[in-house]
DNA sequence: AACAATTACGGAATCCGTAAAAATT
DNA sequence: AATTTTTACGGATTCCGTAATTGTT
């Protein structure tokens, strides 16, 4: 087994190429440089530079050397890293969203102190490894997640609706479809995560003006006729979408592709540790 | 950057279960332990414990630390062998062979004293990974490897003919072909590697007498009539075949899996290293 | 009473920096 | 003359083991 200090020596010189300036990098002093190297060959069994009177410098082995200690130190900063984030992980709970609906669902609630919801949000498809890796605790995620070390509980749903100017024809139908929105014009939040690629794919030749701003977004929705979506959600973020003076009327979406279910996904061993918030999460799903 | 032996104490007490145990296993004394794994936890900033008066254990925490700890000694390990081995690939050249031919004719050679020849064979898919991992120097196979680190040169090859009594029908023609040595019965050496798949899938309805003692072989093949094989390489080891009154023919198969090209492979930055012996092999292969 | 963990204390080994030496550019 | 590496030496830190303490089984 050999120290780490040995190795960050050895790597900080194949940096910079002397002993001075690694003693320099490393603030300590040459000899000090100078001894580990010695130690680090005699403790390998094994020569690693080639020396003159007034130089020193790897050997091939030594170059290799370099590099595979680099490996070590890096495992071993990962070792730092991940026992400090399993650790956090057990004293506060890492929630995360995968889409708006859930995020707002979750910002309705009064948190516990022991739970940080993160504001981005995370892509389907890395949700497992982010629960894996503990930078995750509890993910509300669209897919219901089972595996060996994963698994979900069915949370609720969210339904698009579409808002249409009241004097339109289809404002005046129980429901529409994709289909019958085609060529239309929509006003919508760019940050809608998972329903922007539903939208898109299934509204045939239609128009998407996208607002990063949601002080544009409301601001537009209220002086234009332009149609906008909502779910049955949204309520719980009023801020968002302009409720008076608002003359559209909400329709609901019939495809089932305009229908999402949410899942709380989280690692088995954490069961225990998110089970309250997994039930405030349930009883506040509209 | 934490301590390597602080890690292995870890490890080990997530093993033994209790200092003293730990202390015993590690050769050293209770309070060492004790203070090792305190400062352990200060370092990190992190609680791995939990402790009762007379009673301490792994927090979920520290069992995971323990898993991750495992992980940066053994990096740390492979570190200390991956050096060696890669200093004793420079000073000493070891090396491998895929097949039996050329192993023969490395052994008709006087191998310079840095050069360490390797008996059993390797498997052909086998050759890229021990050159990269420094296992072997250089290794004679039957594939042209080409890759980012790796080059191959040709040396020769290797020509299978079988050895029929001089009273068969086959044994006055000049050529054979796999086909038509169809249902015959054959005493073959256990250890001839690659061309055990080319006869097997080759002759159709054939046995084989496989012996795994040269001795056996060279018996049985002196006293009955049964055929064997021999390439232009055999004759370098003439001690495996009974030359003298052995009143069989030797007749070269024609098809073209019956003959197998060799090529020396090796990683470009040893190409300096193994030059003199390639040179030593290309001459010496008939 | 026996056992397990922690704390206290003293000695020993290790490690580091300063100073000096050797040799090159 | 200025750099660079290495060796020598003295001090300081760290680390370890023995012994004592605390509390449980």
């Amino acid at each position: 087994m050999i120290d780490n200090y040995l190795l960050e020596e050895l790597v900080t010189f194949a940096k910079y190429g002397t002993l001075a300036a690694t003693a320099e990098q490393l603030m300590v002093t040459q000899p000090t440089v100078t001894r580990g190297m010695q130690k680090l060959e005699e403790e390998l069994g094994v020569t690693l530079f080639v020396r003159q009177p007034n130089r020193i410098s790897l050997s091939k082995t030594g170059q290799f050397a370099a590099k595979a200690a680099q490996k070590a130190l890096d495992q071993n900063q990962l070792f730092i890293d991940e026992v400090r984030k399993y650790e956090l992980n057990q004293r506060v709970i890492q929630l995360g969203t995968v889409a708006p609906g859930p995020r707002m669902v979750v910002n309705s609630l009064r948190l516990a102190s022991n739970t940080r919801l993160e504001q981005q949000f995370i892509a389907p498809e890395a949700v497992a490894p982010k629960l894996l890796s503990h930078d995750y605790t509890l993910i509300i995620t669209n897919q219901e997640l089972q595996t060996e070390q994963i698994e979900a509980r069915y949370l609720g749903s969210e339904s698009l609706s579409v808002n249409l100017d009241q004097f339109t024809y289809l404002a005046n139908q129980p429901m529409v479809t994709f289909k019958e929105l085609k060529g239309l014009s929509f006003i919508v939040l760019t940050d809608i995560s998972l329903w922007r690629d539903i939208i898109q794919a299934n509204i045939p030749q239609a128009k998407f003006l996208y607002q990063a701003q949601t002080t544009a977004f409301t601001e537009i929705t209220k002086y234009s006729n332009f149609p906008y979506f909502s779910t049955n959600l949204s309520k719980l973020a009023p801020e968002n979408h302009p409720d008076e003076n608002d003359d559209r009327v909400r329709i609901p979406i019939s495809d089932p592709a305009a229908k999402m279910d949410f899942y709380a996904a989280y690692l088995q061993q954490n069961r225990k540790i998110v089970a309250p918030l997994i039930k405030q999460l349930t009883a506040a799903w509209l």
